[in-house]
DNA sequence: CGCCTATCGTTTGTCAGACAACCTATCTTC
DNA sequence: GAAGATAGGTTGTCTGACAAACGATAGGCG
């Protein structure tokens, strides 16, 4: 097991671009973590995203809570059901729109969120602990950043990307 | 666990760590545009990842080609076979060890990867339009600075952590 | 009012990717 | 050279994402 050492690559930049693999590394972990973490909420950290926007923020129904966090609306359908039956959360009738559901967050899941975040902050620091204290805190805020920006322009479409192969001409 | 968190949380988190979602939006994005730009080549951003390192790293075998990029060894199989039907790369059999196989960039996975490695950046660029240009550039750096510390840390395994409800004891 | 279309939430089915288990060929050790 | 370890490959299972269809209700319009 002979292998040349990969620390003794000094420039970054001819390595490519491994952006992609970085975030999906750190993802992957913090999904391991998480998800370890919060085994006895219903659907991990899916639960987690869904508890903590019911909580901390007014969204209306559930198909607005799809469009906040970005997830197919057959996916909360079941993940409230069950956020529900642990009694974290509360499915109203909409008294203006019979069609809609309210979501809202009962005193037992506020108190379950709030120990979560405790939770999921600390793993999210071990997760960053190659970092610097610091720039974890830039990192975290550069990602949330991102993100935002990402999420309101919605629509992935971008005609300006015109699909051309990649490989060479075959000769 | 006793909580008067030493880190006290800035007001910032307060509102919930959604570093988690920020981190799985911007990894879809990426995905979504990475895999429309390198449509033909095999495997899409799977095998942009595996031929960049064949082509910037002398990894080799085909087991430490996965250790590398934390990946199963079964998905690697197939994945060499359709970059080596694309004539990227080859898979030579190892002279000292006749069990393992080289895995070697042709010049053409050299070509295709340094088109690839443009569009991806462009499209890095563009996934990461919200953060303004300096700042991009430091959180790509974070990433893969803690992607490496995560990955060089392989084993997830972390004892310390003790499995224990977040809910609340039921009333 | 009766009809048409859009929207909300839910259910169902399909598909791809992740992962474990197993297999064969080869190497290493004794 | 027999036993166990290791490289690579194959197979099967399971999960999660997503599309499509459905019933219920709302809103517009004749």
């Amino acid at each position: 097991m002979s292998v040349t050492d990969p620390c003794e690559l000094p420039a970054d930049r001819r390595r490519g671009s491994n952006f992609g693999w970085s975030l999906g590394m750190v993802l992957r972990r913090w999904h391991e973590r998480v998800e370890e973490l919060l085994k006895d909420l219903p659907h991990g950290s899916r639960g987690y995203h869904i508890l903590a926007v019911v909580v901390h923020e007014e969204v209306p129904t559930q198909g607005a809570l799809a469009a906040r966090l970005a997830i197919d609306r057959s996916v909360l359908t079941y993940v409230i059901d069950d956020l529900a039956n642990a009694g974290l959360i509360e499915r109203r009738p909409d008294p203006q729109d019979r069609r809609a559901r309210r979501v809202v967050a009962t005193e037992r899941g506020r108190q379950t969120l709030a120990e979560a975040e405790r939770r999921v902050a600390h793993a999210e620091d071990h997760v960053l602990g190659g970092l610097p204290e610091e720039q974890r805190e830039v990192f975290r805020d550069l990602a949330a950043r991102a993100a935002e920006a990402i999420h309101a322009a919605a629509p992935a479409t971008d005609p300006c990307v015109a699909v051309q192969s990649v490989l060479p001409p075959a000769d």
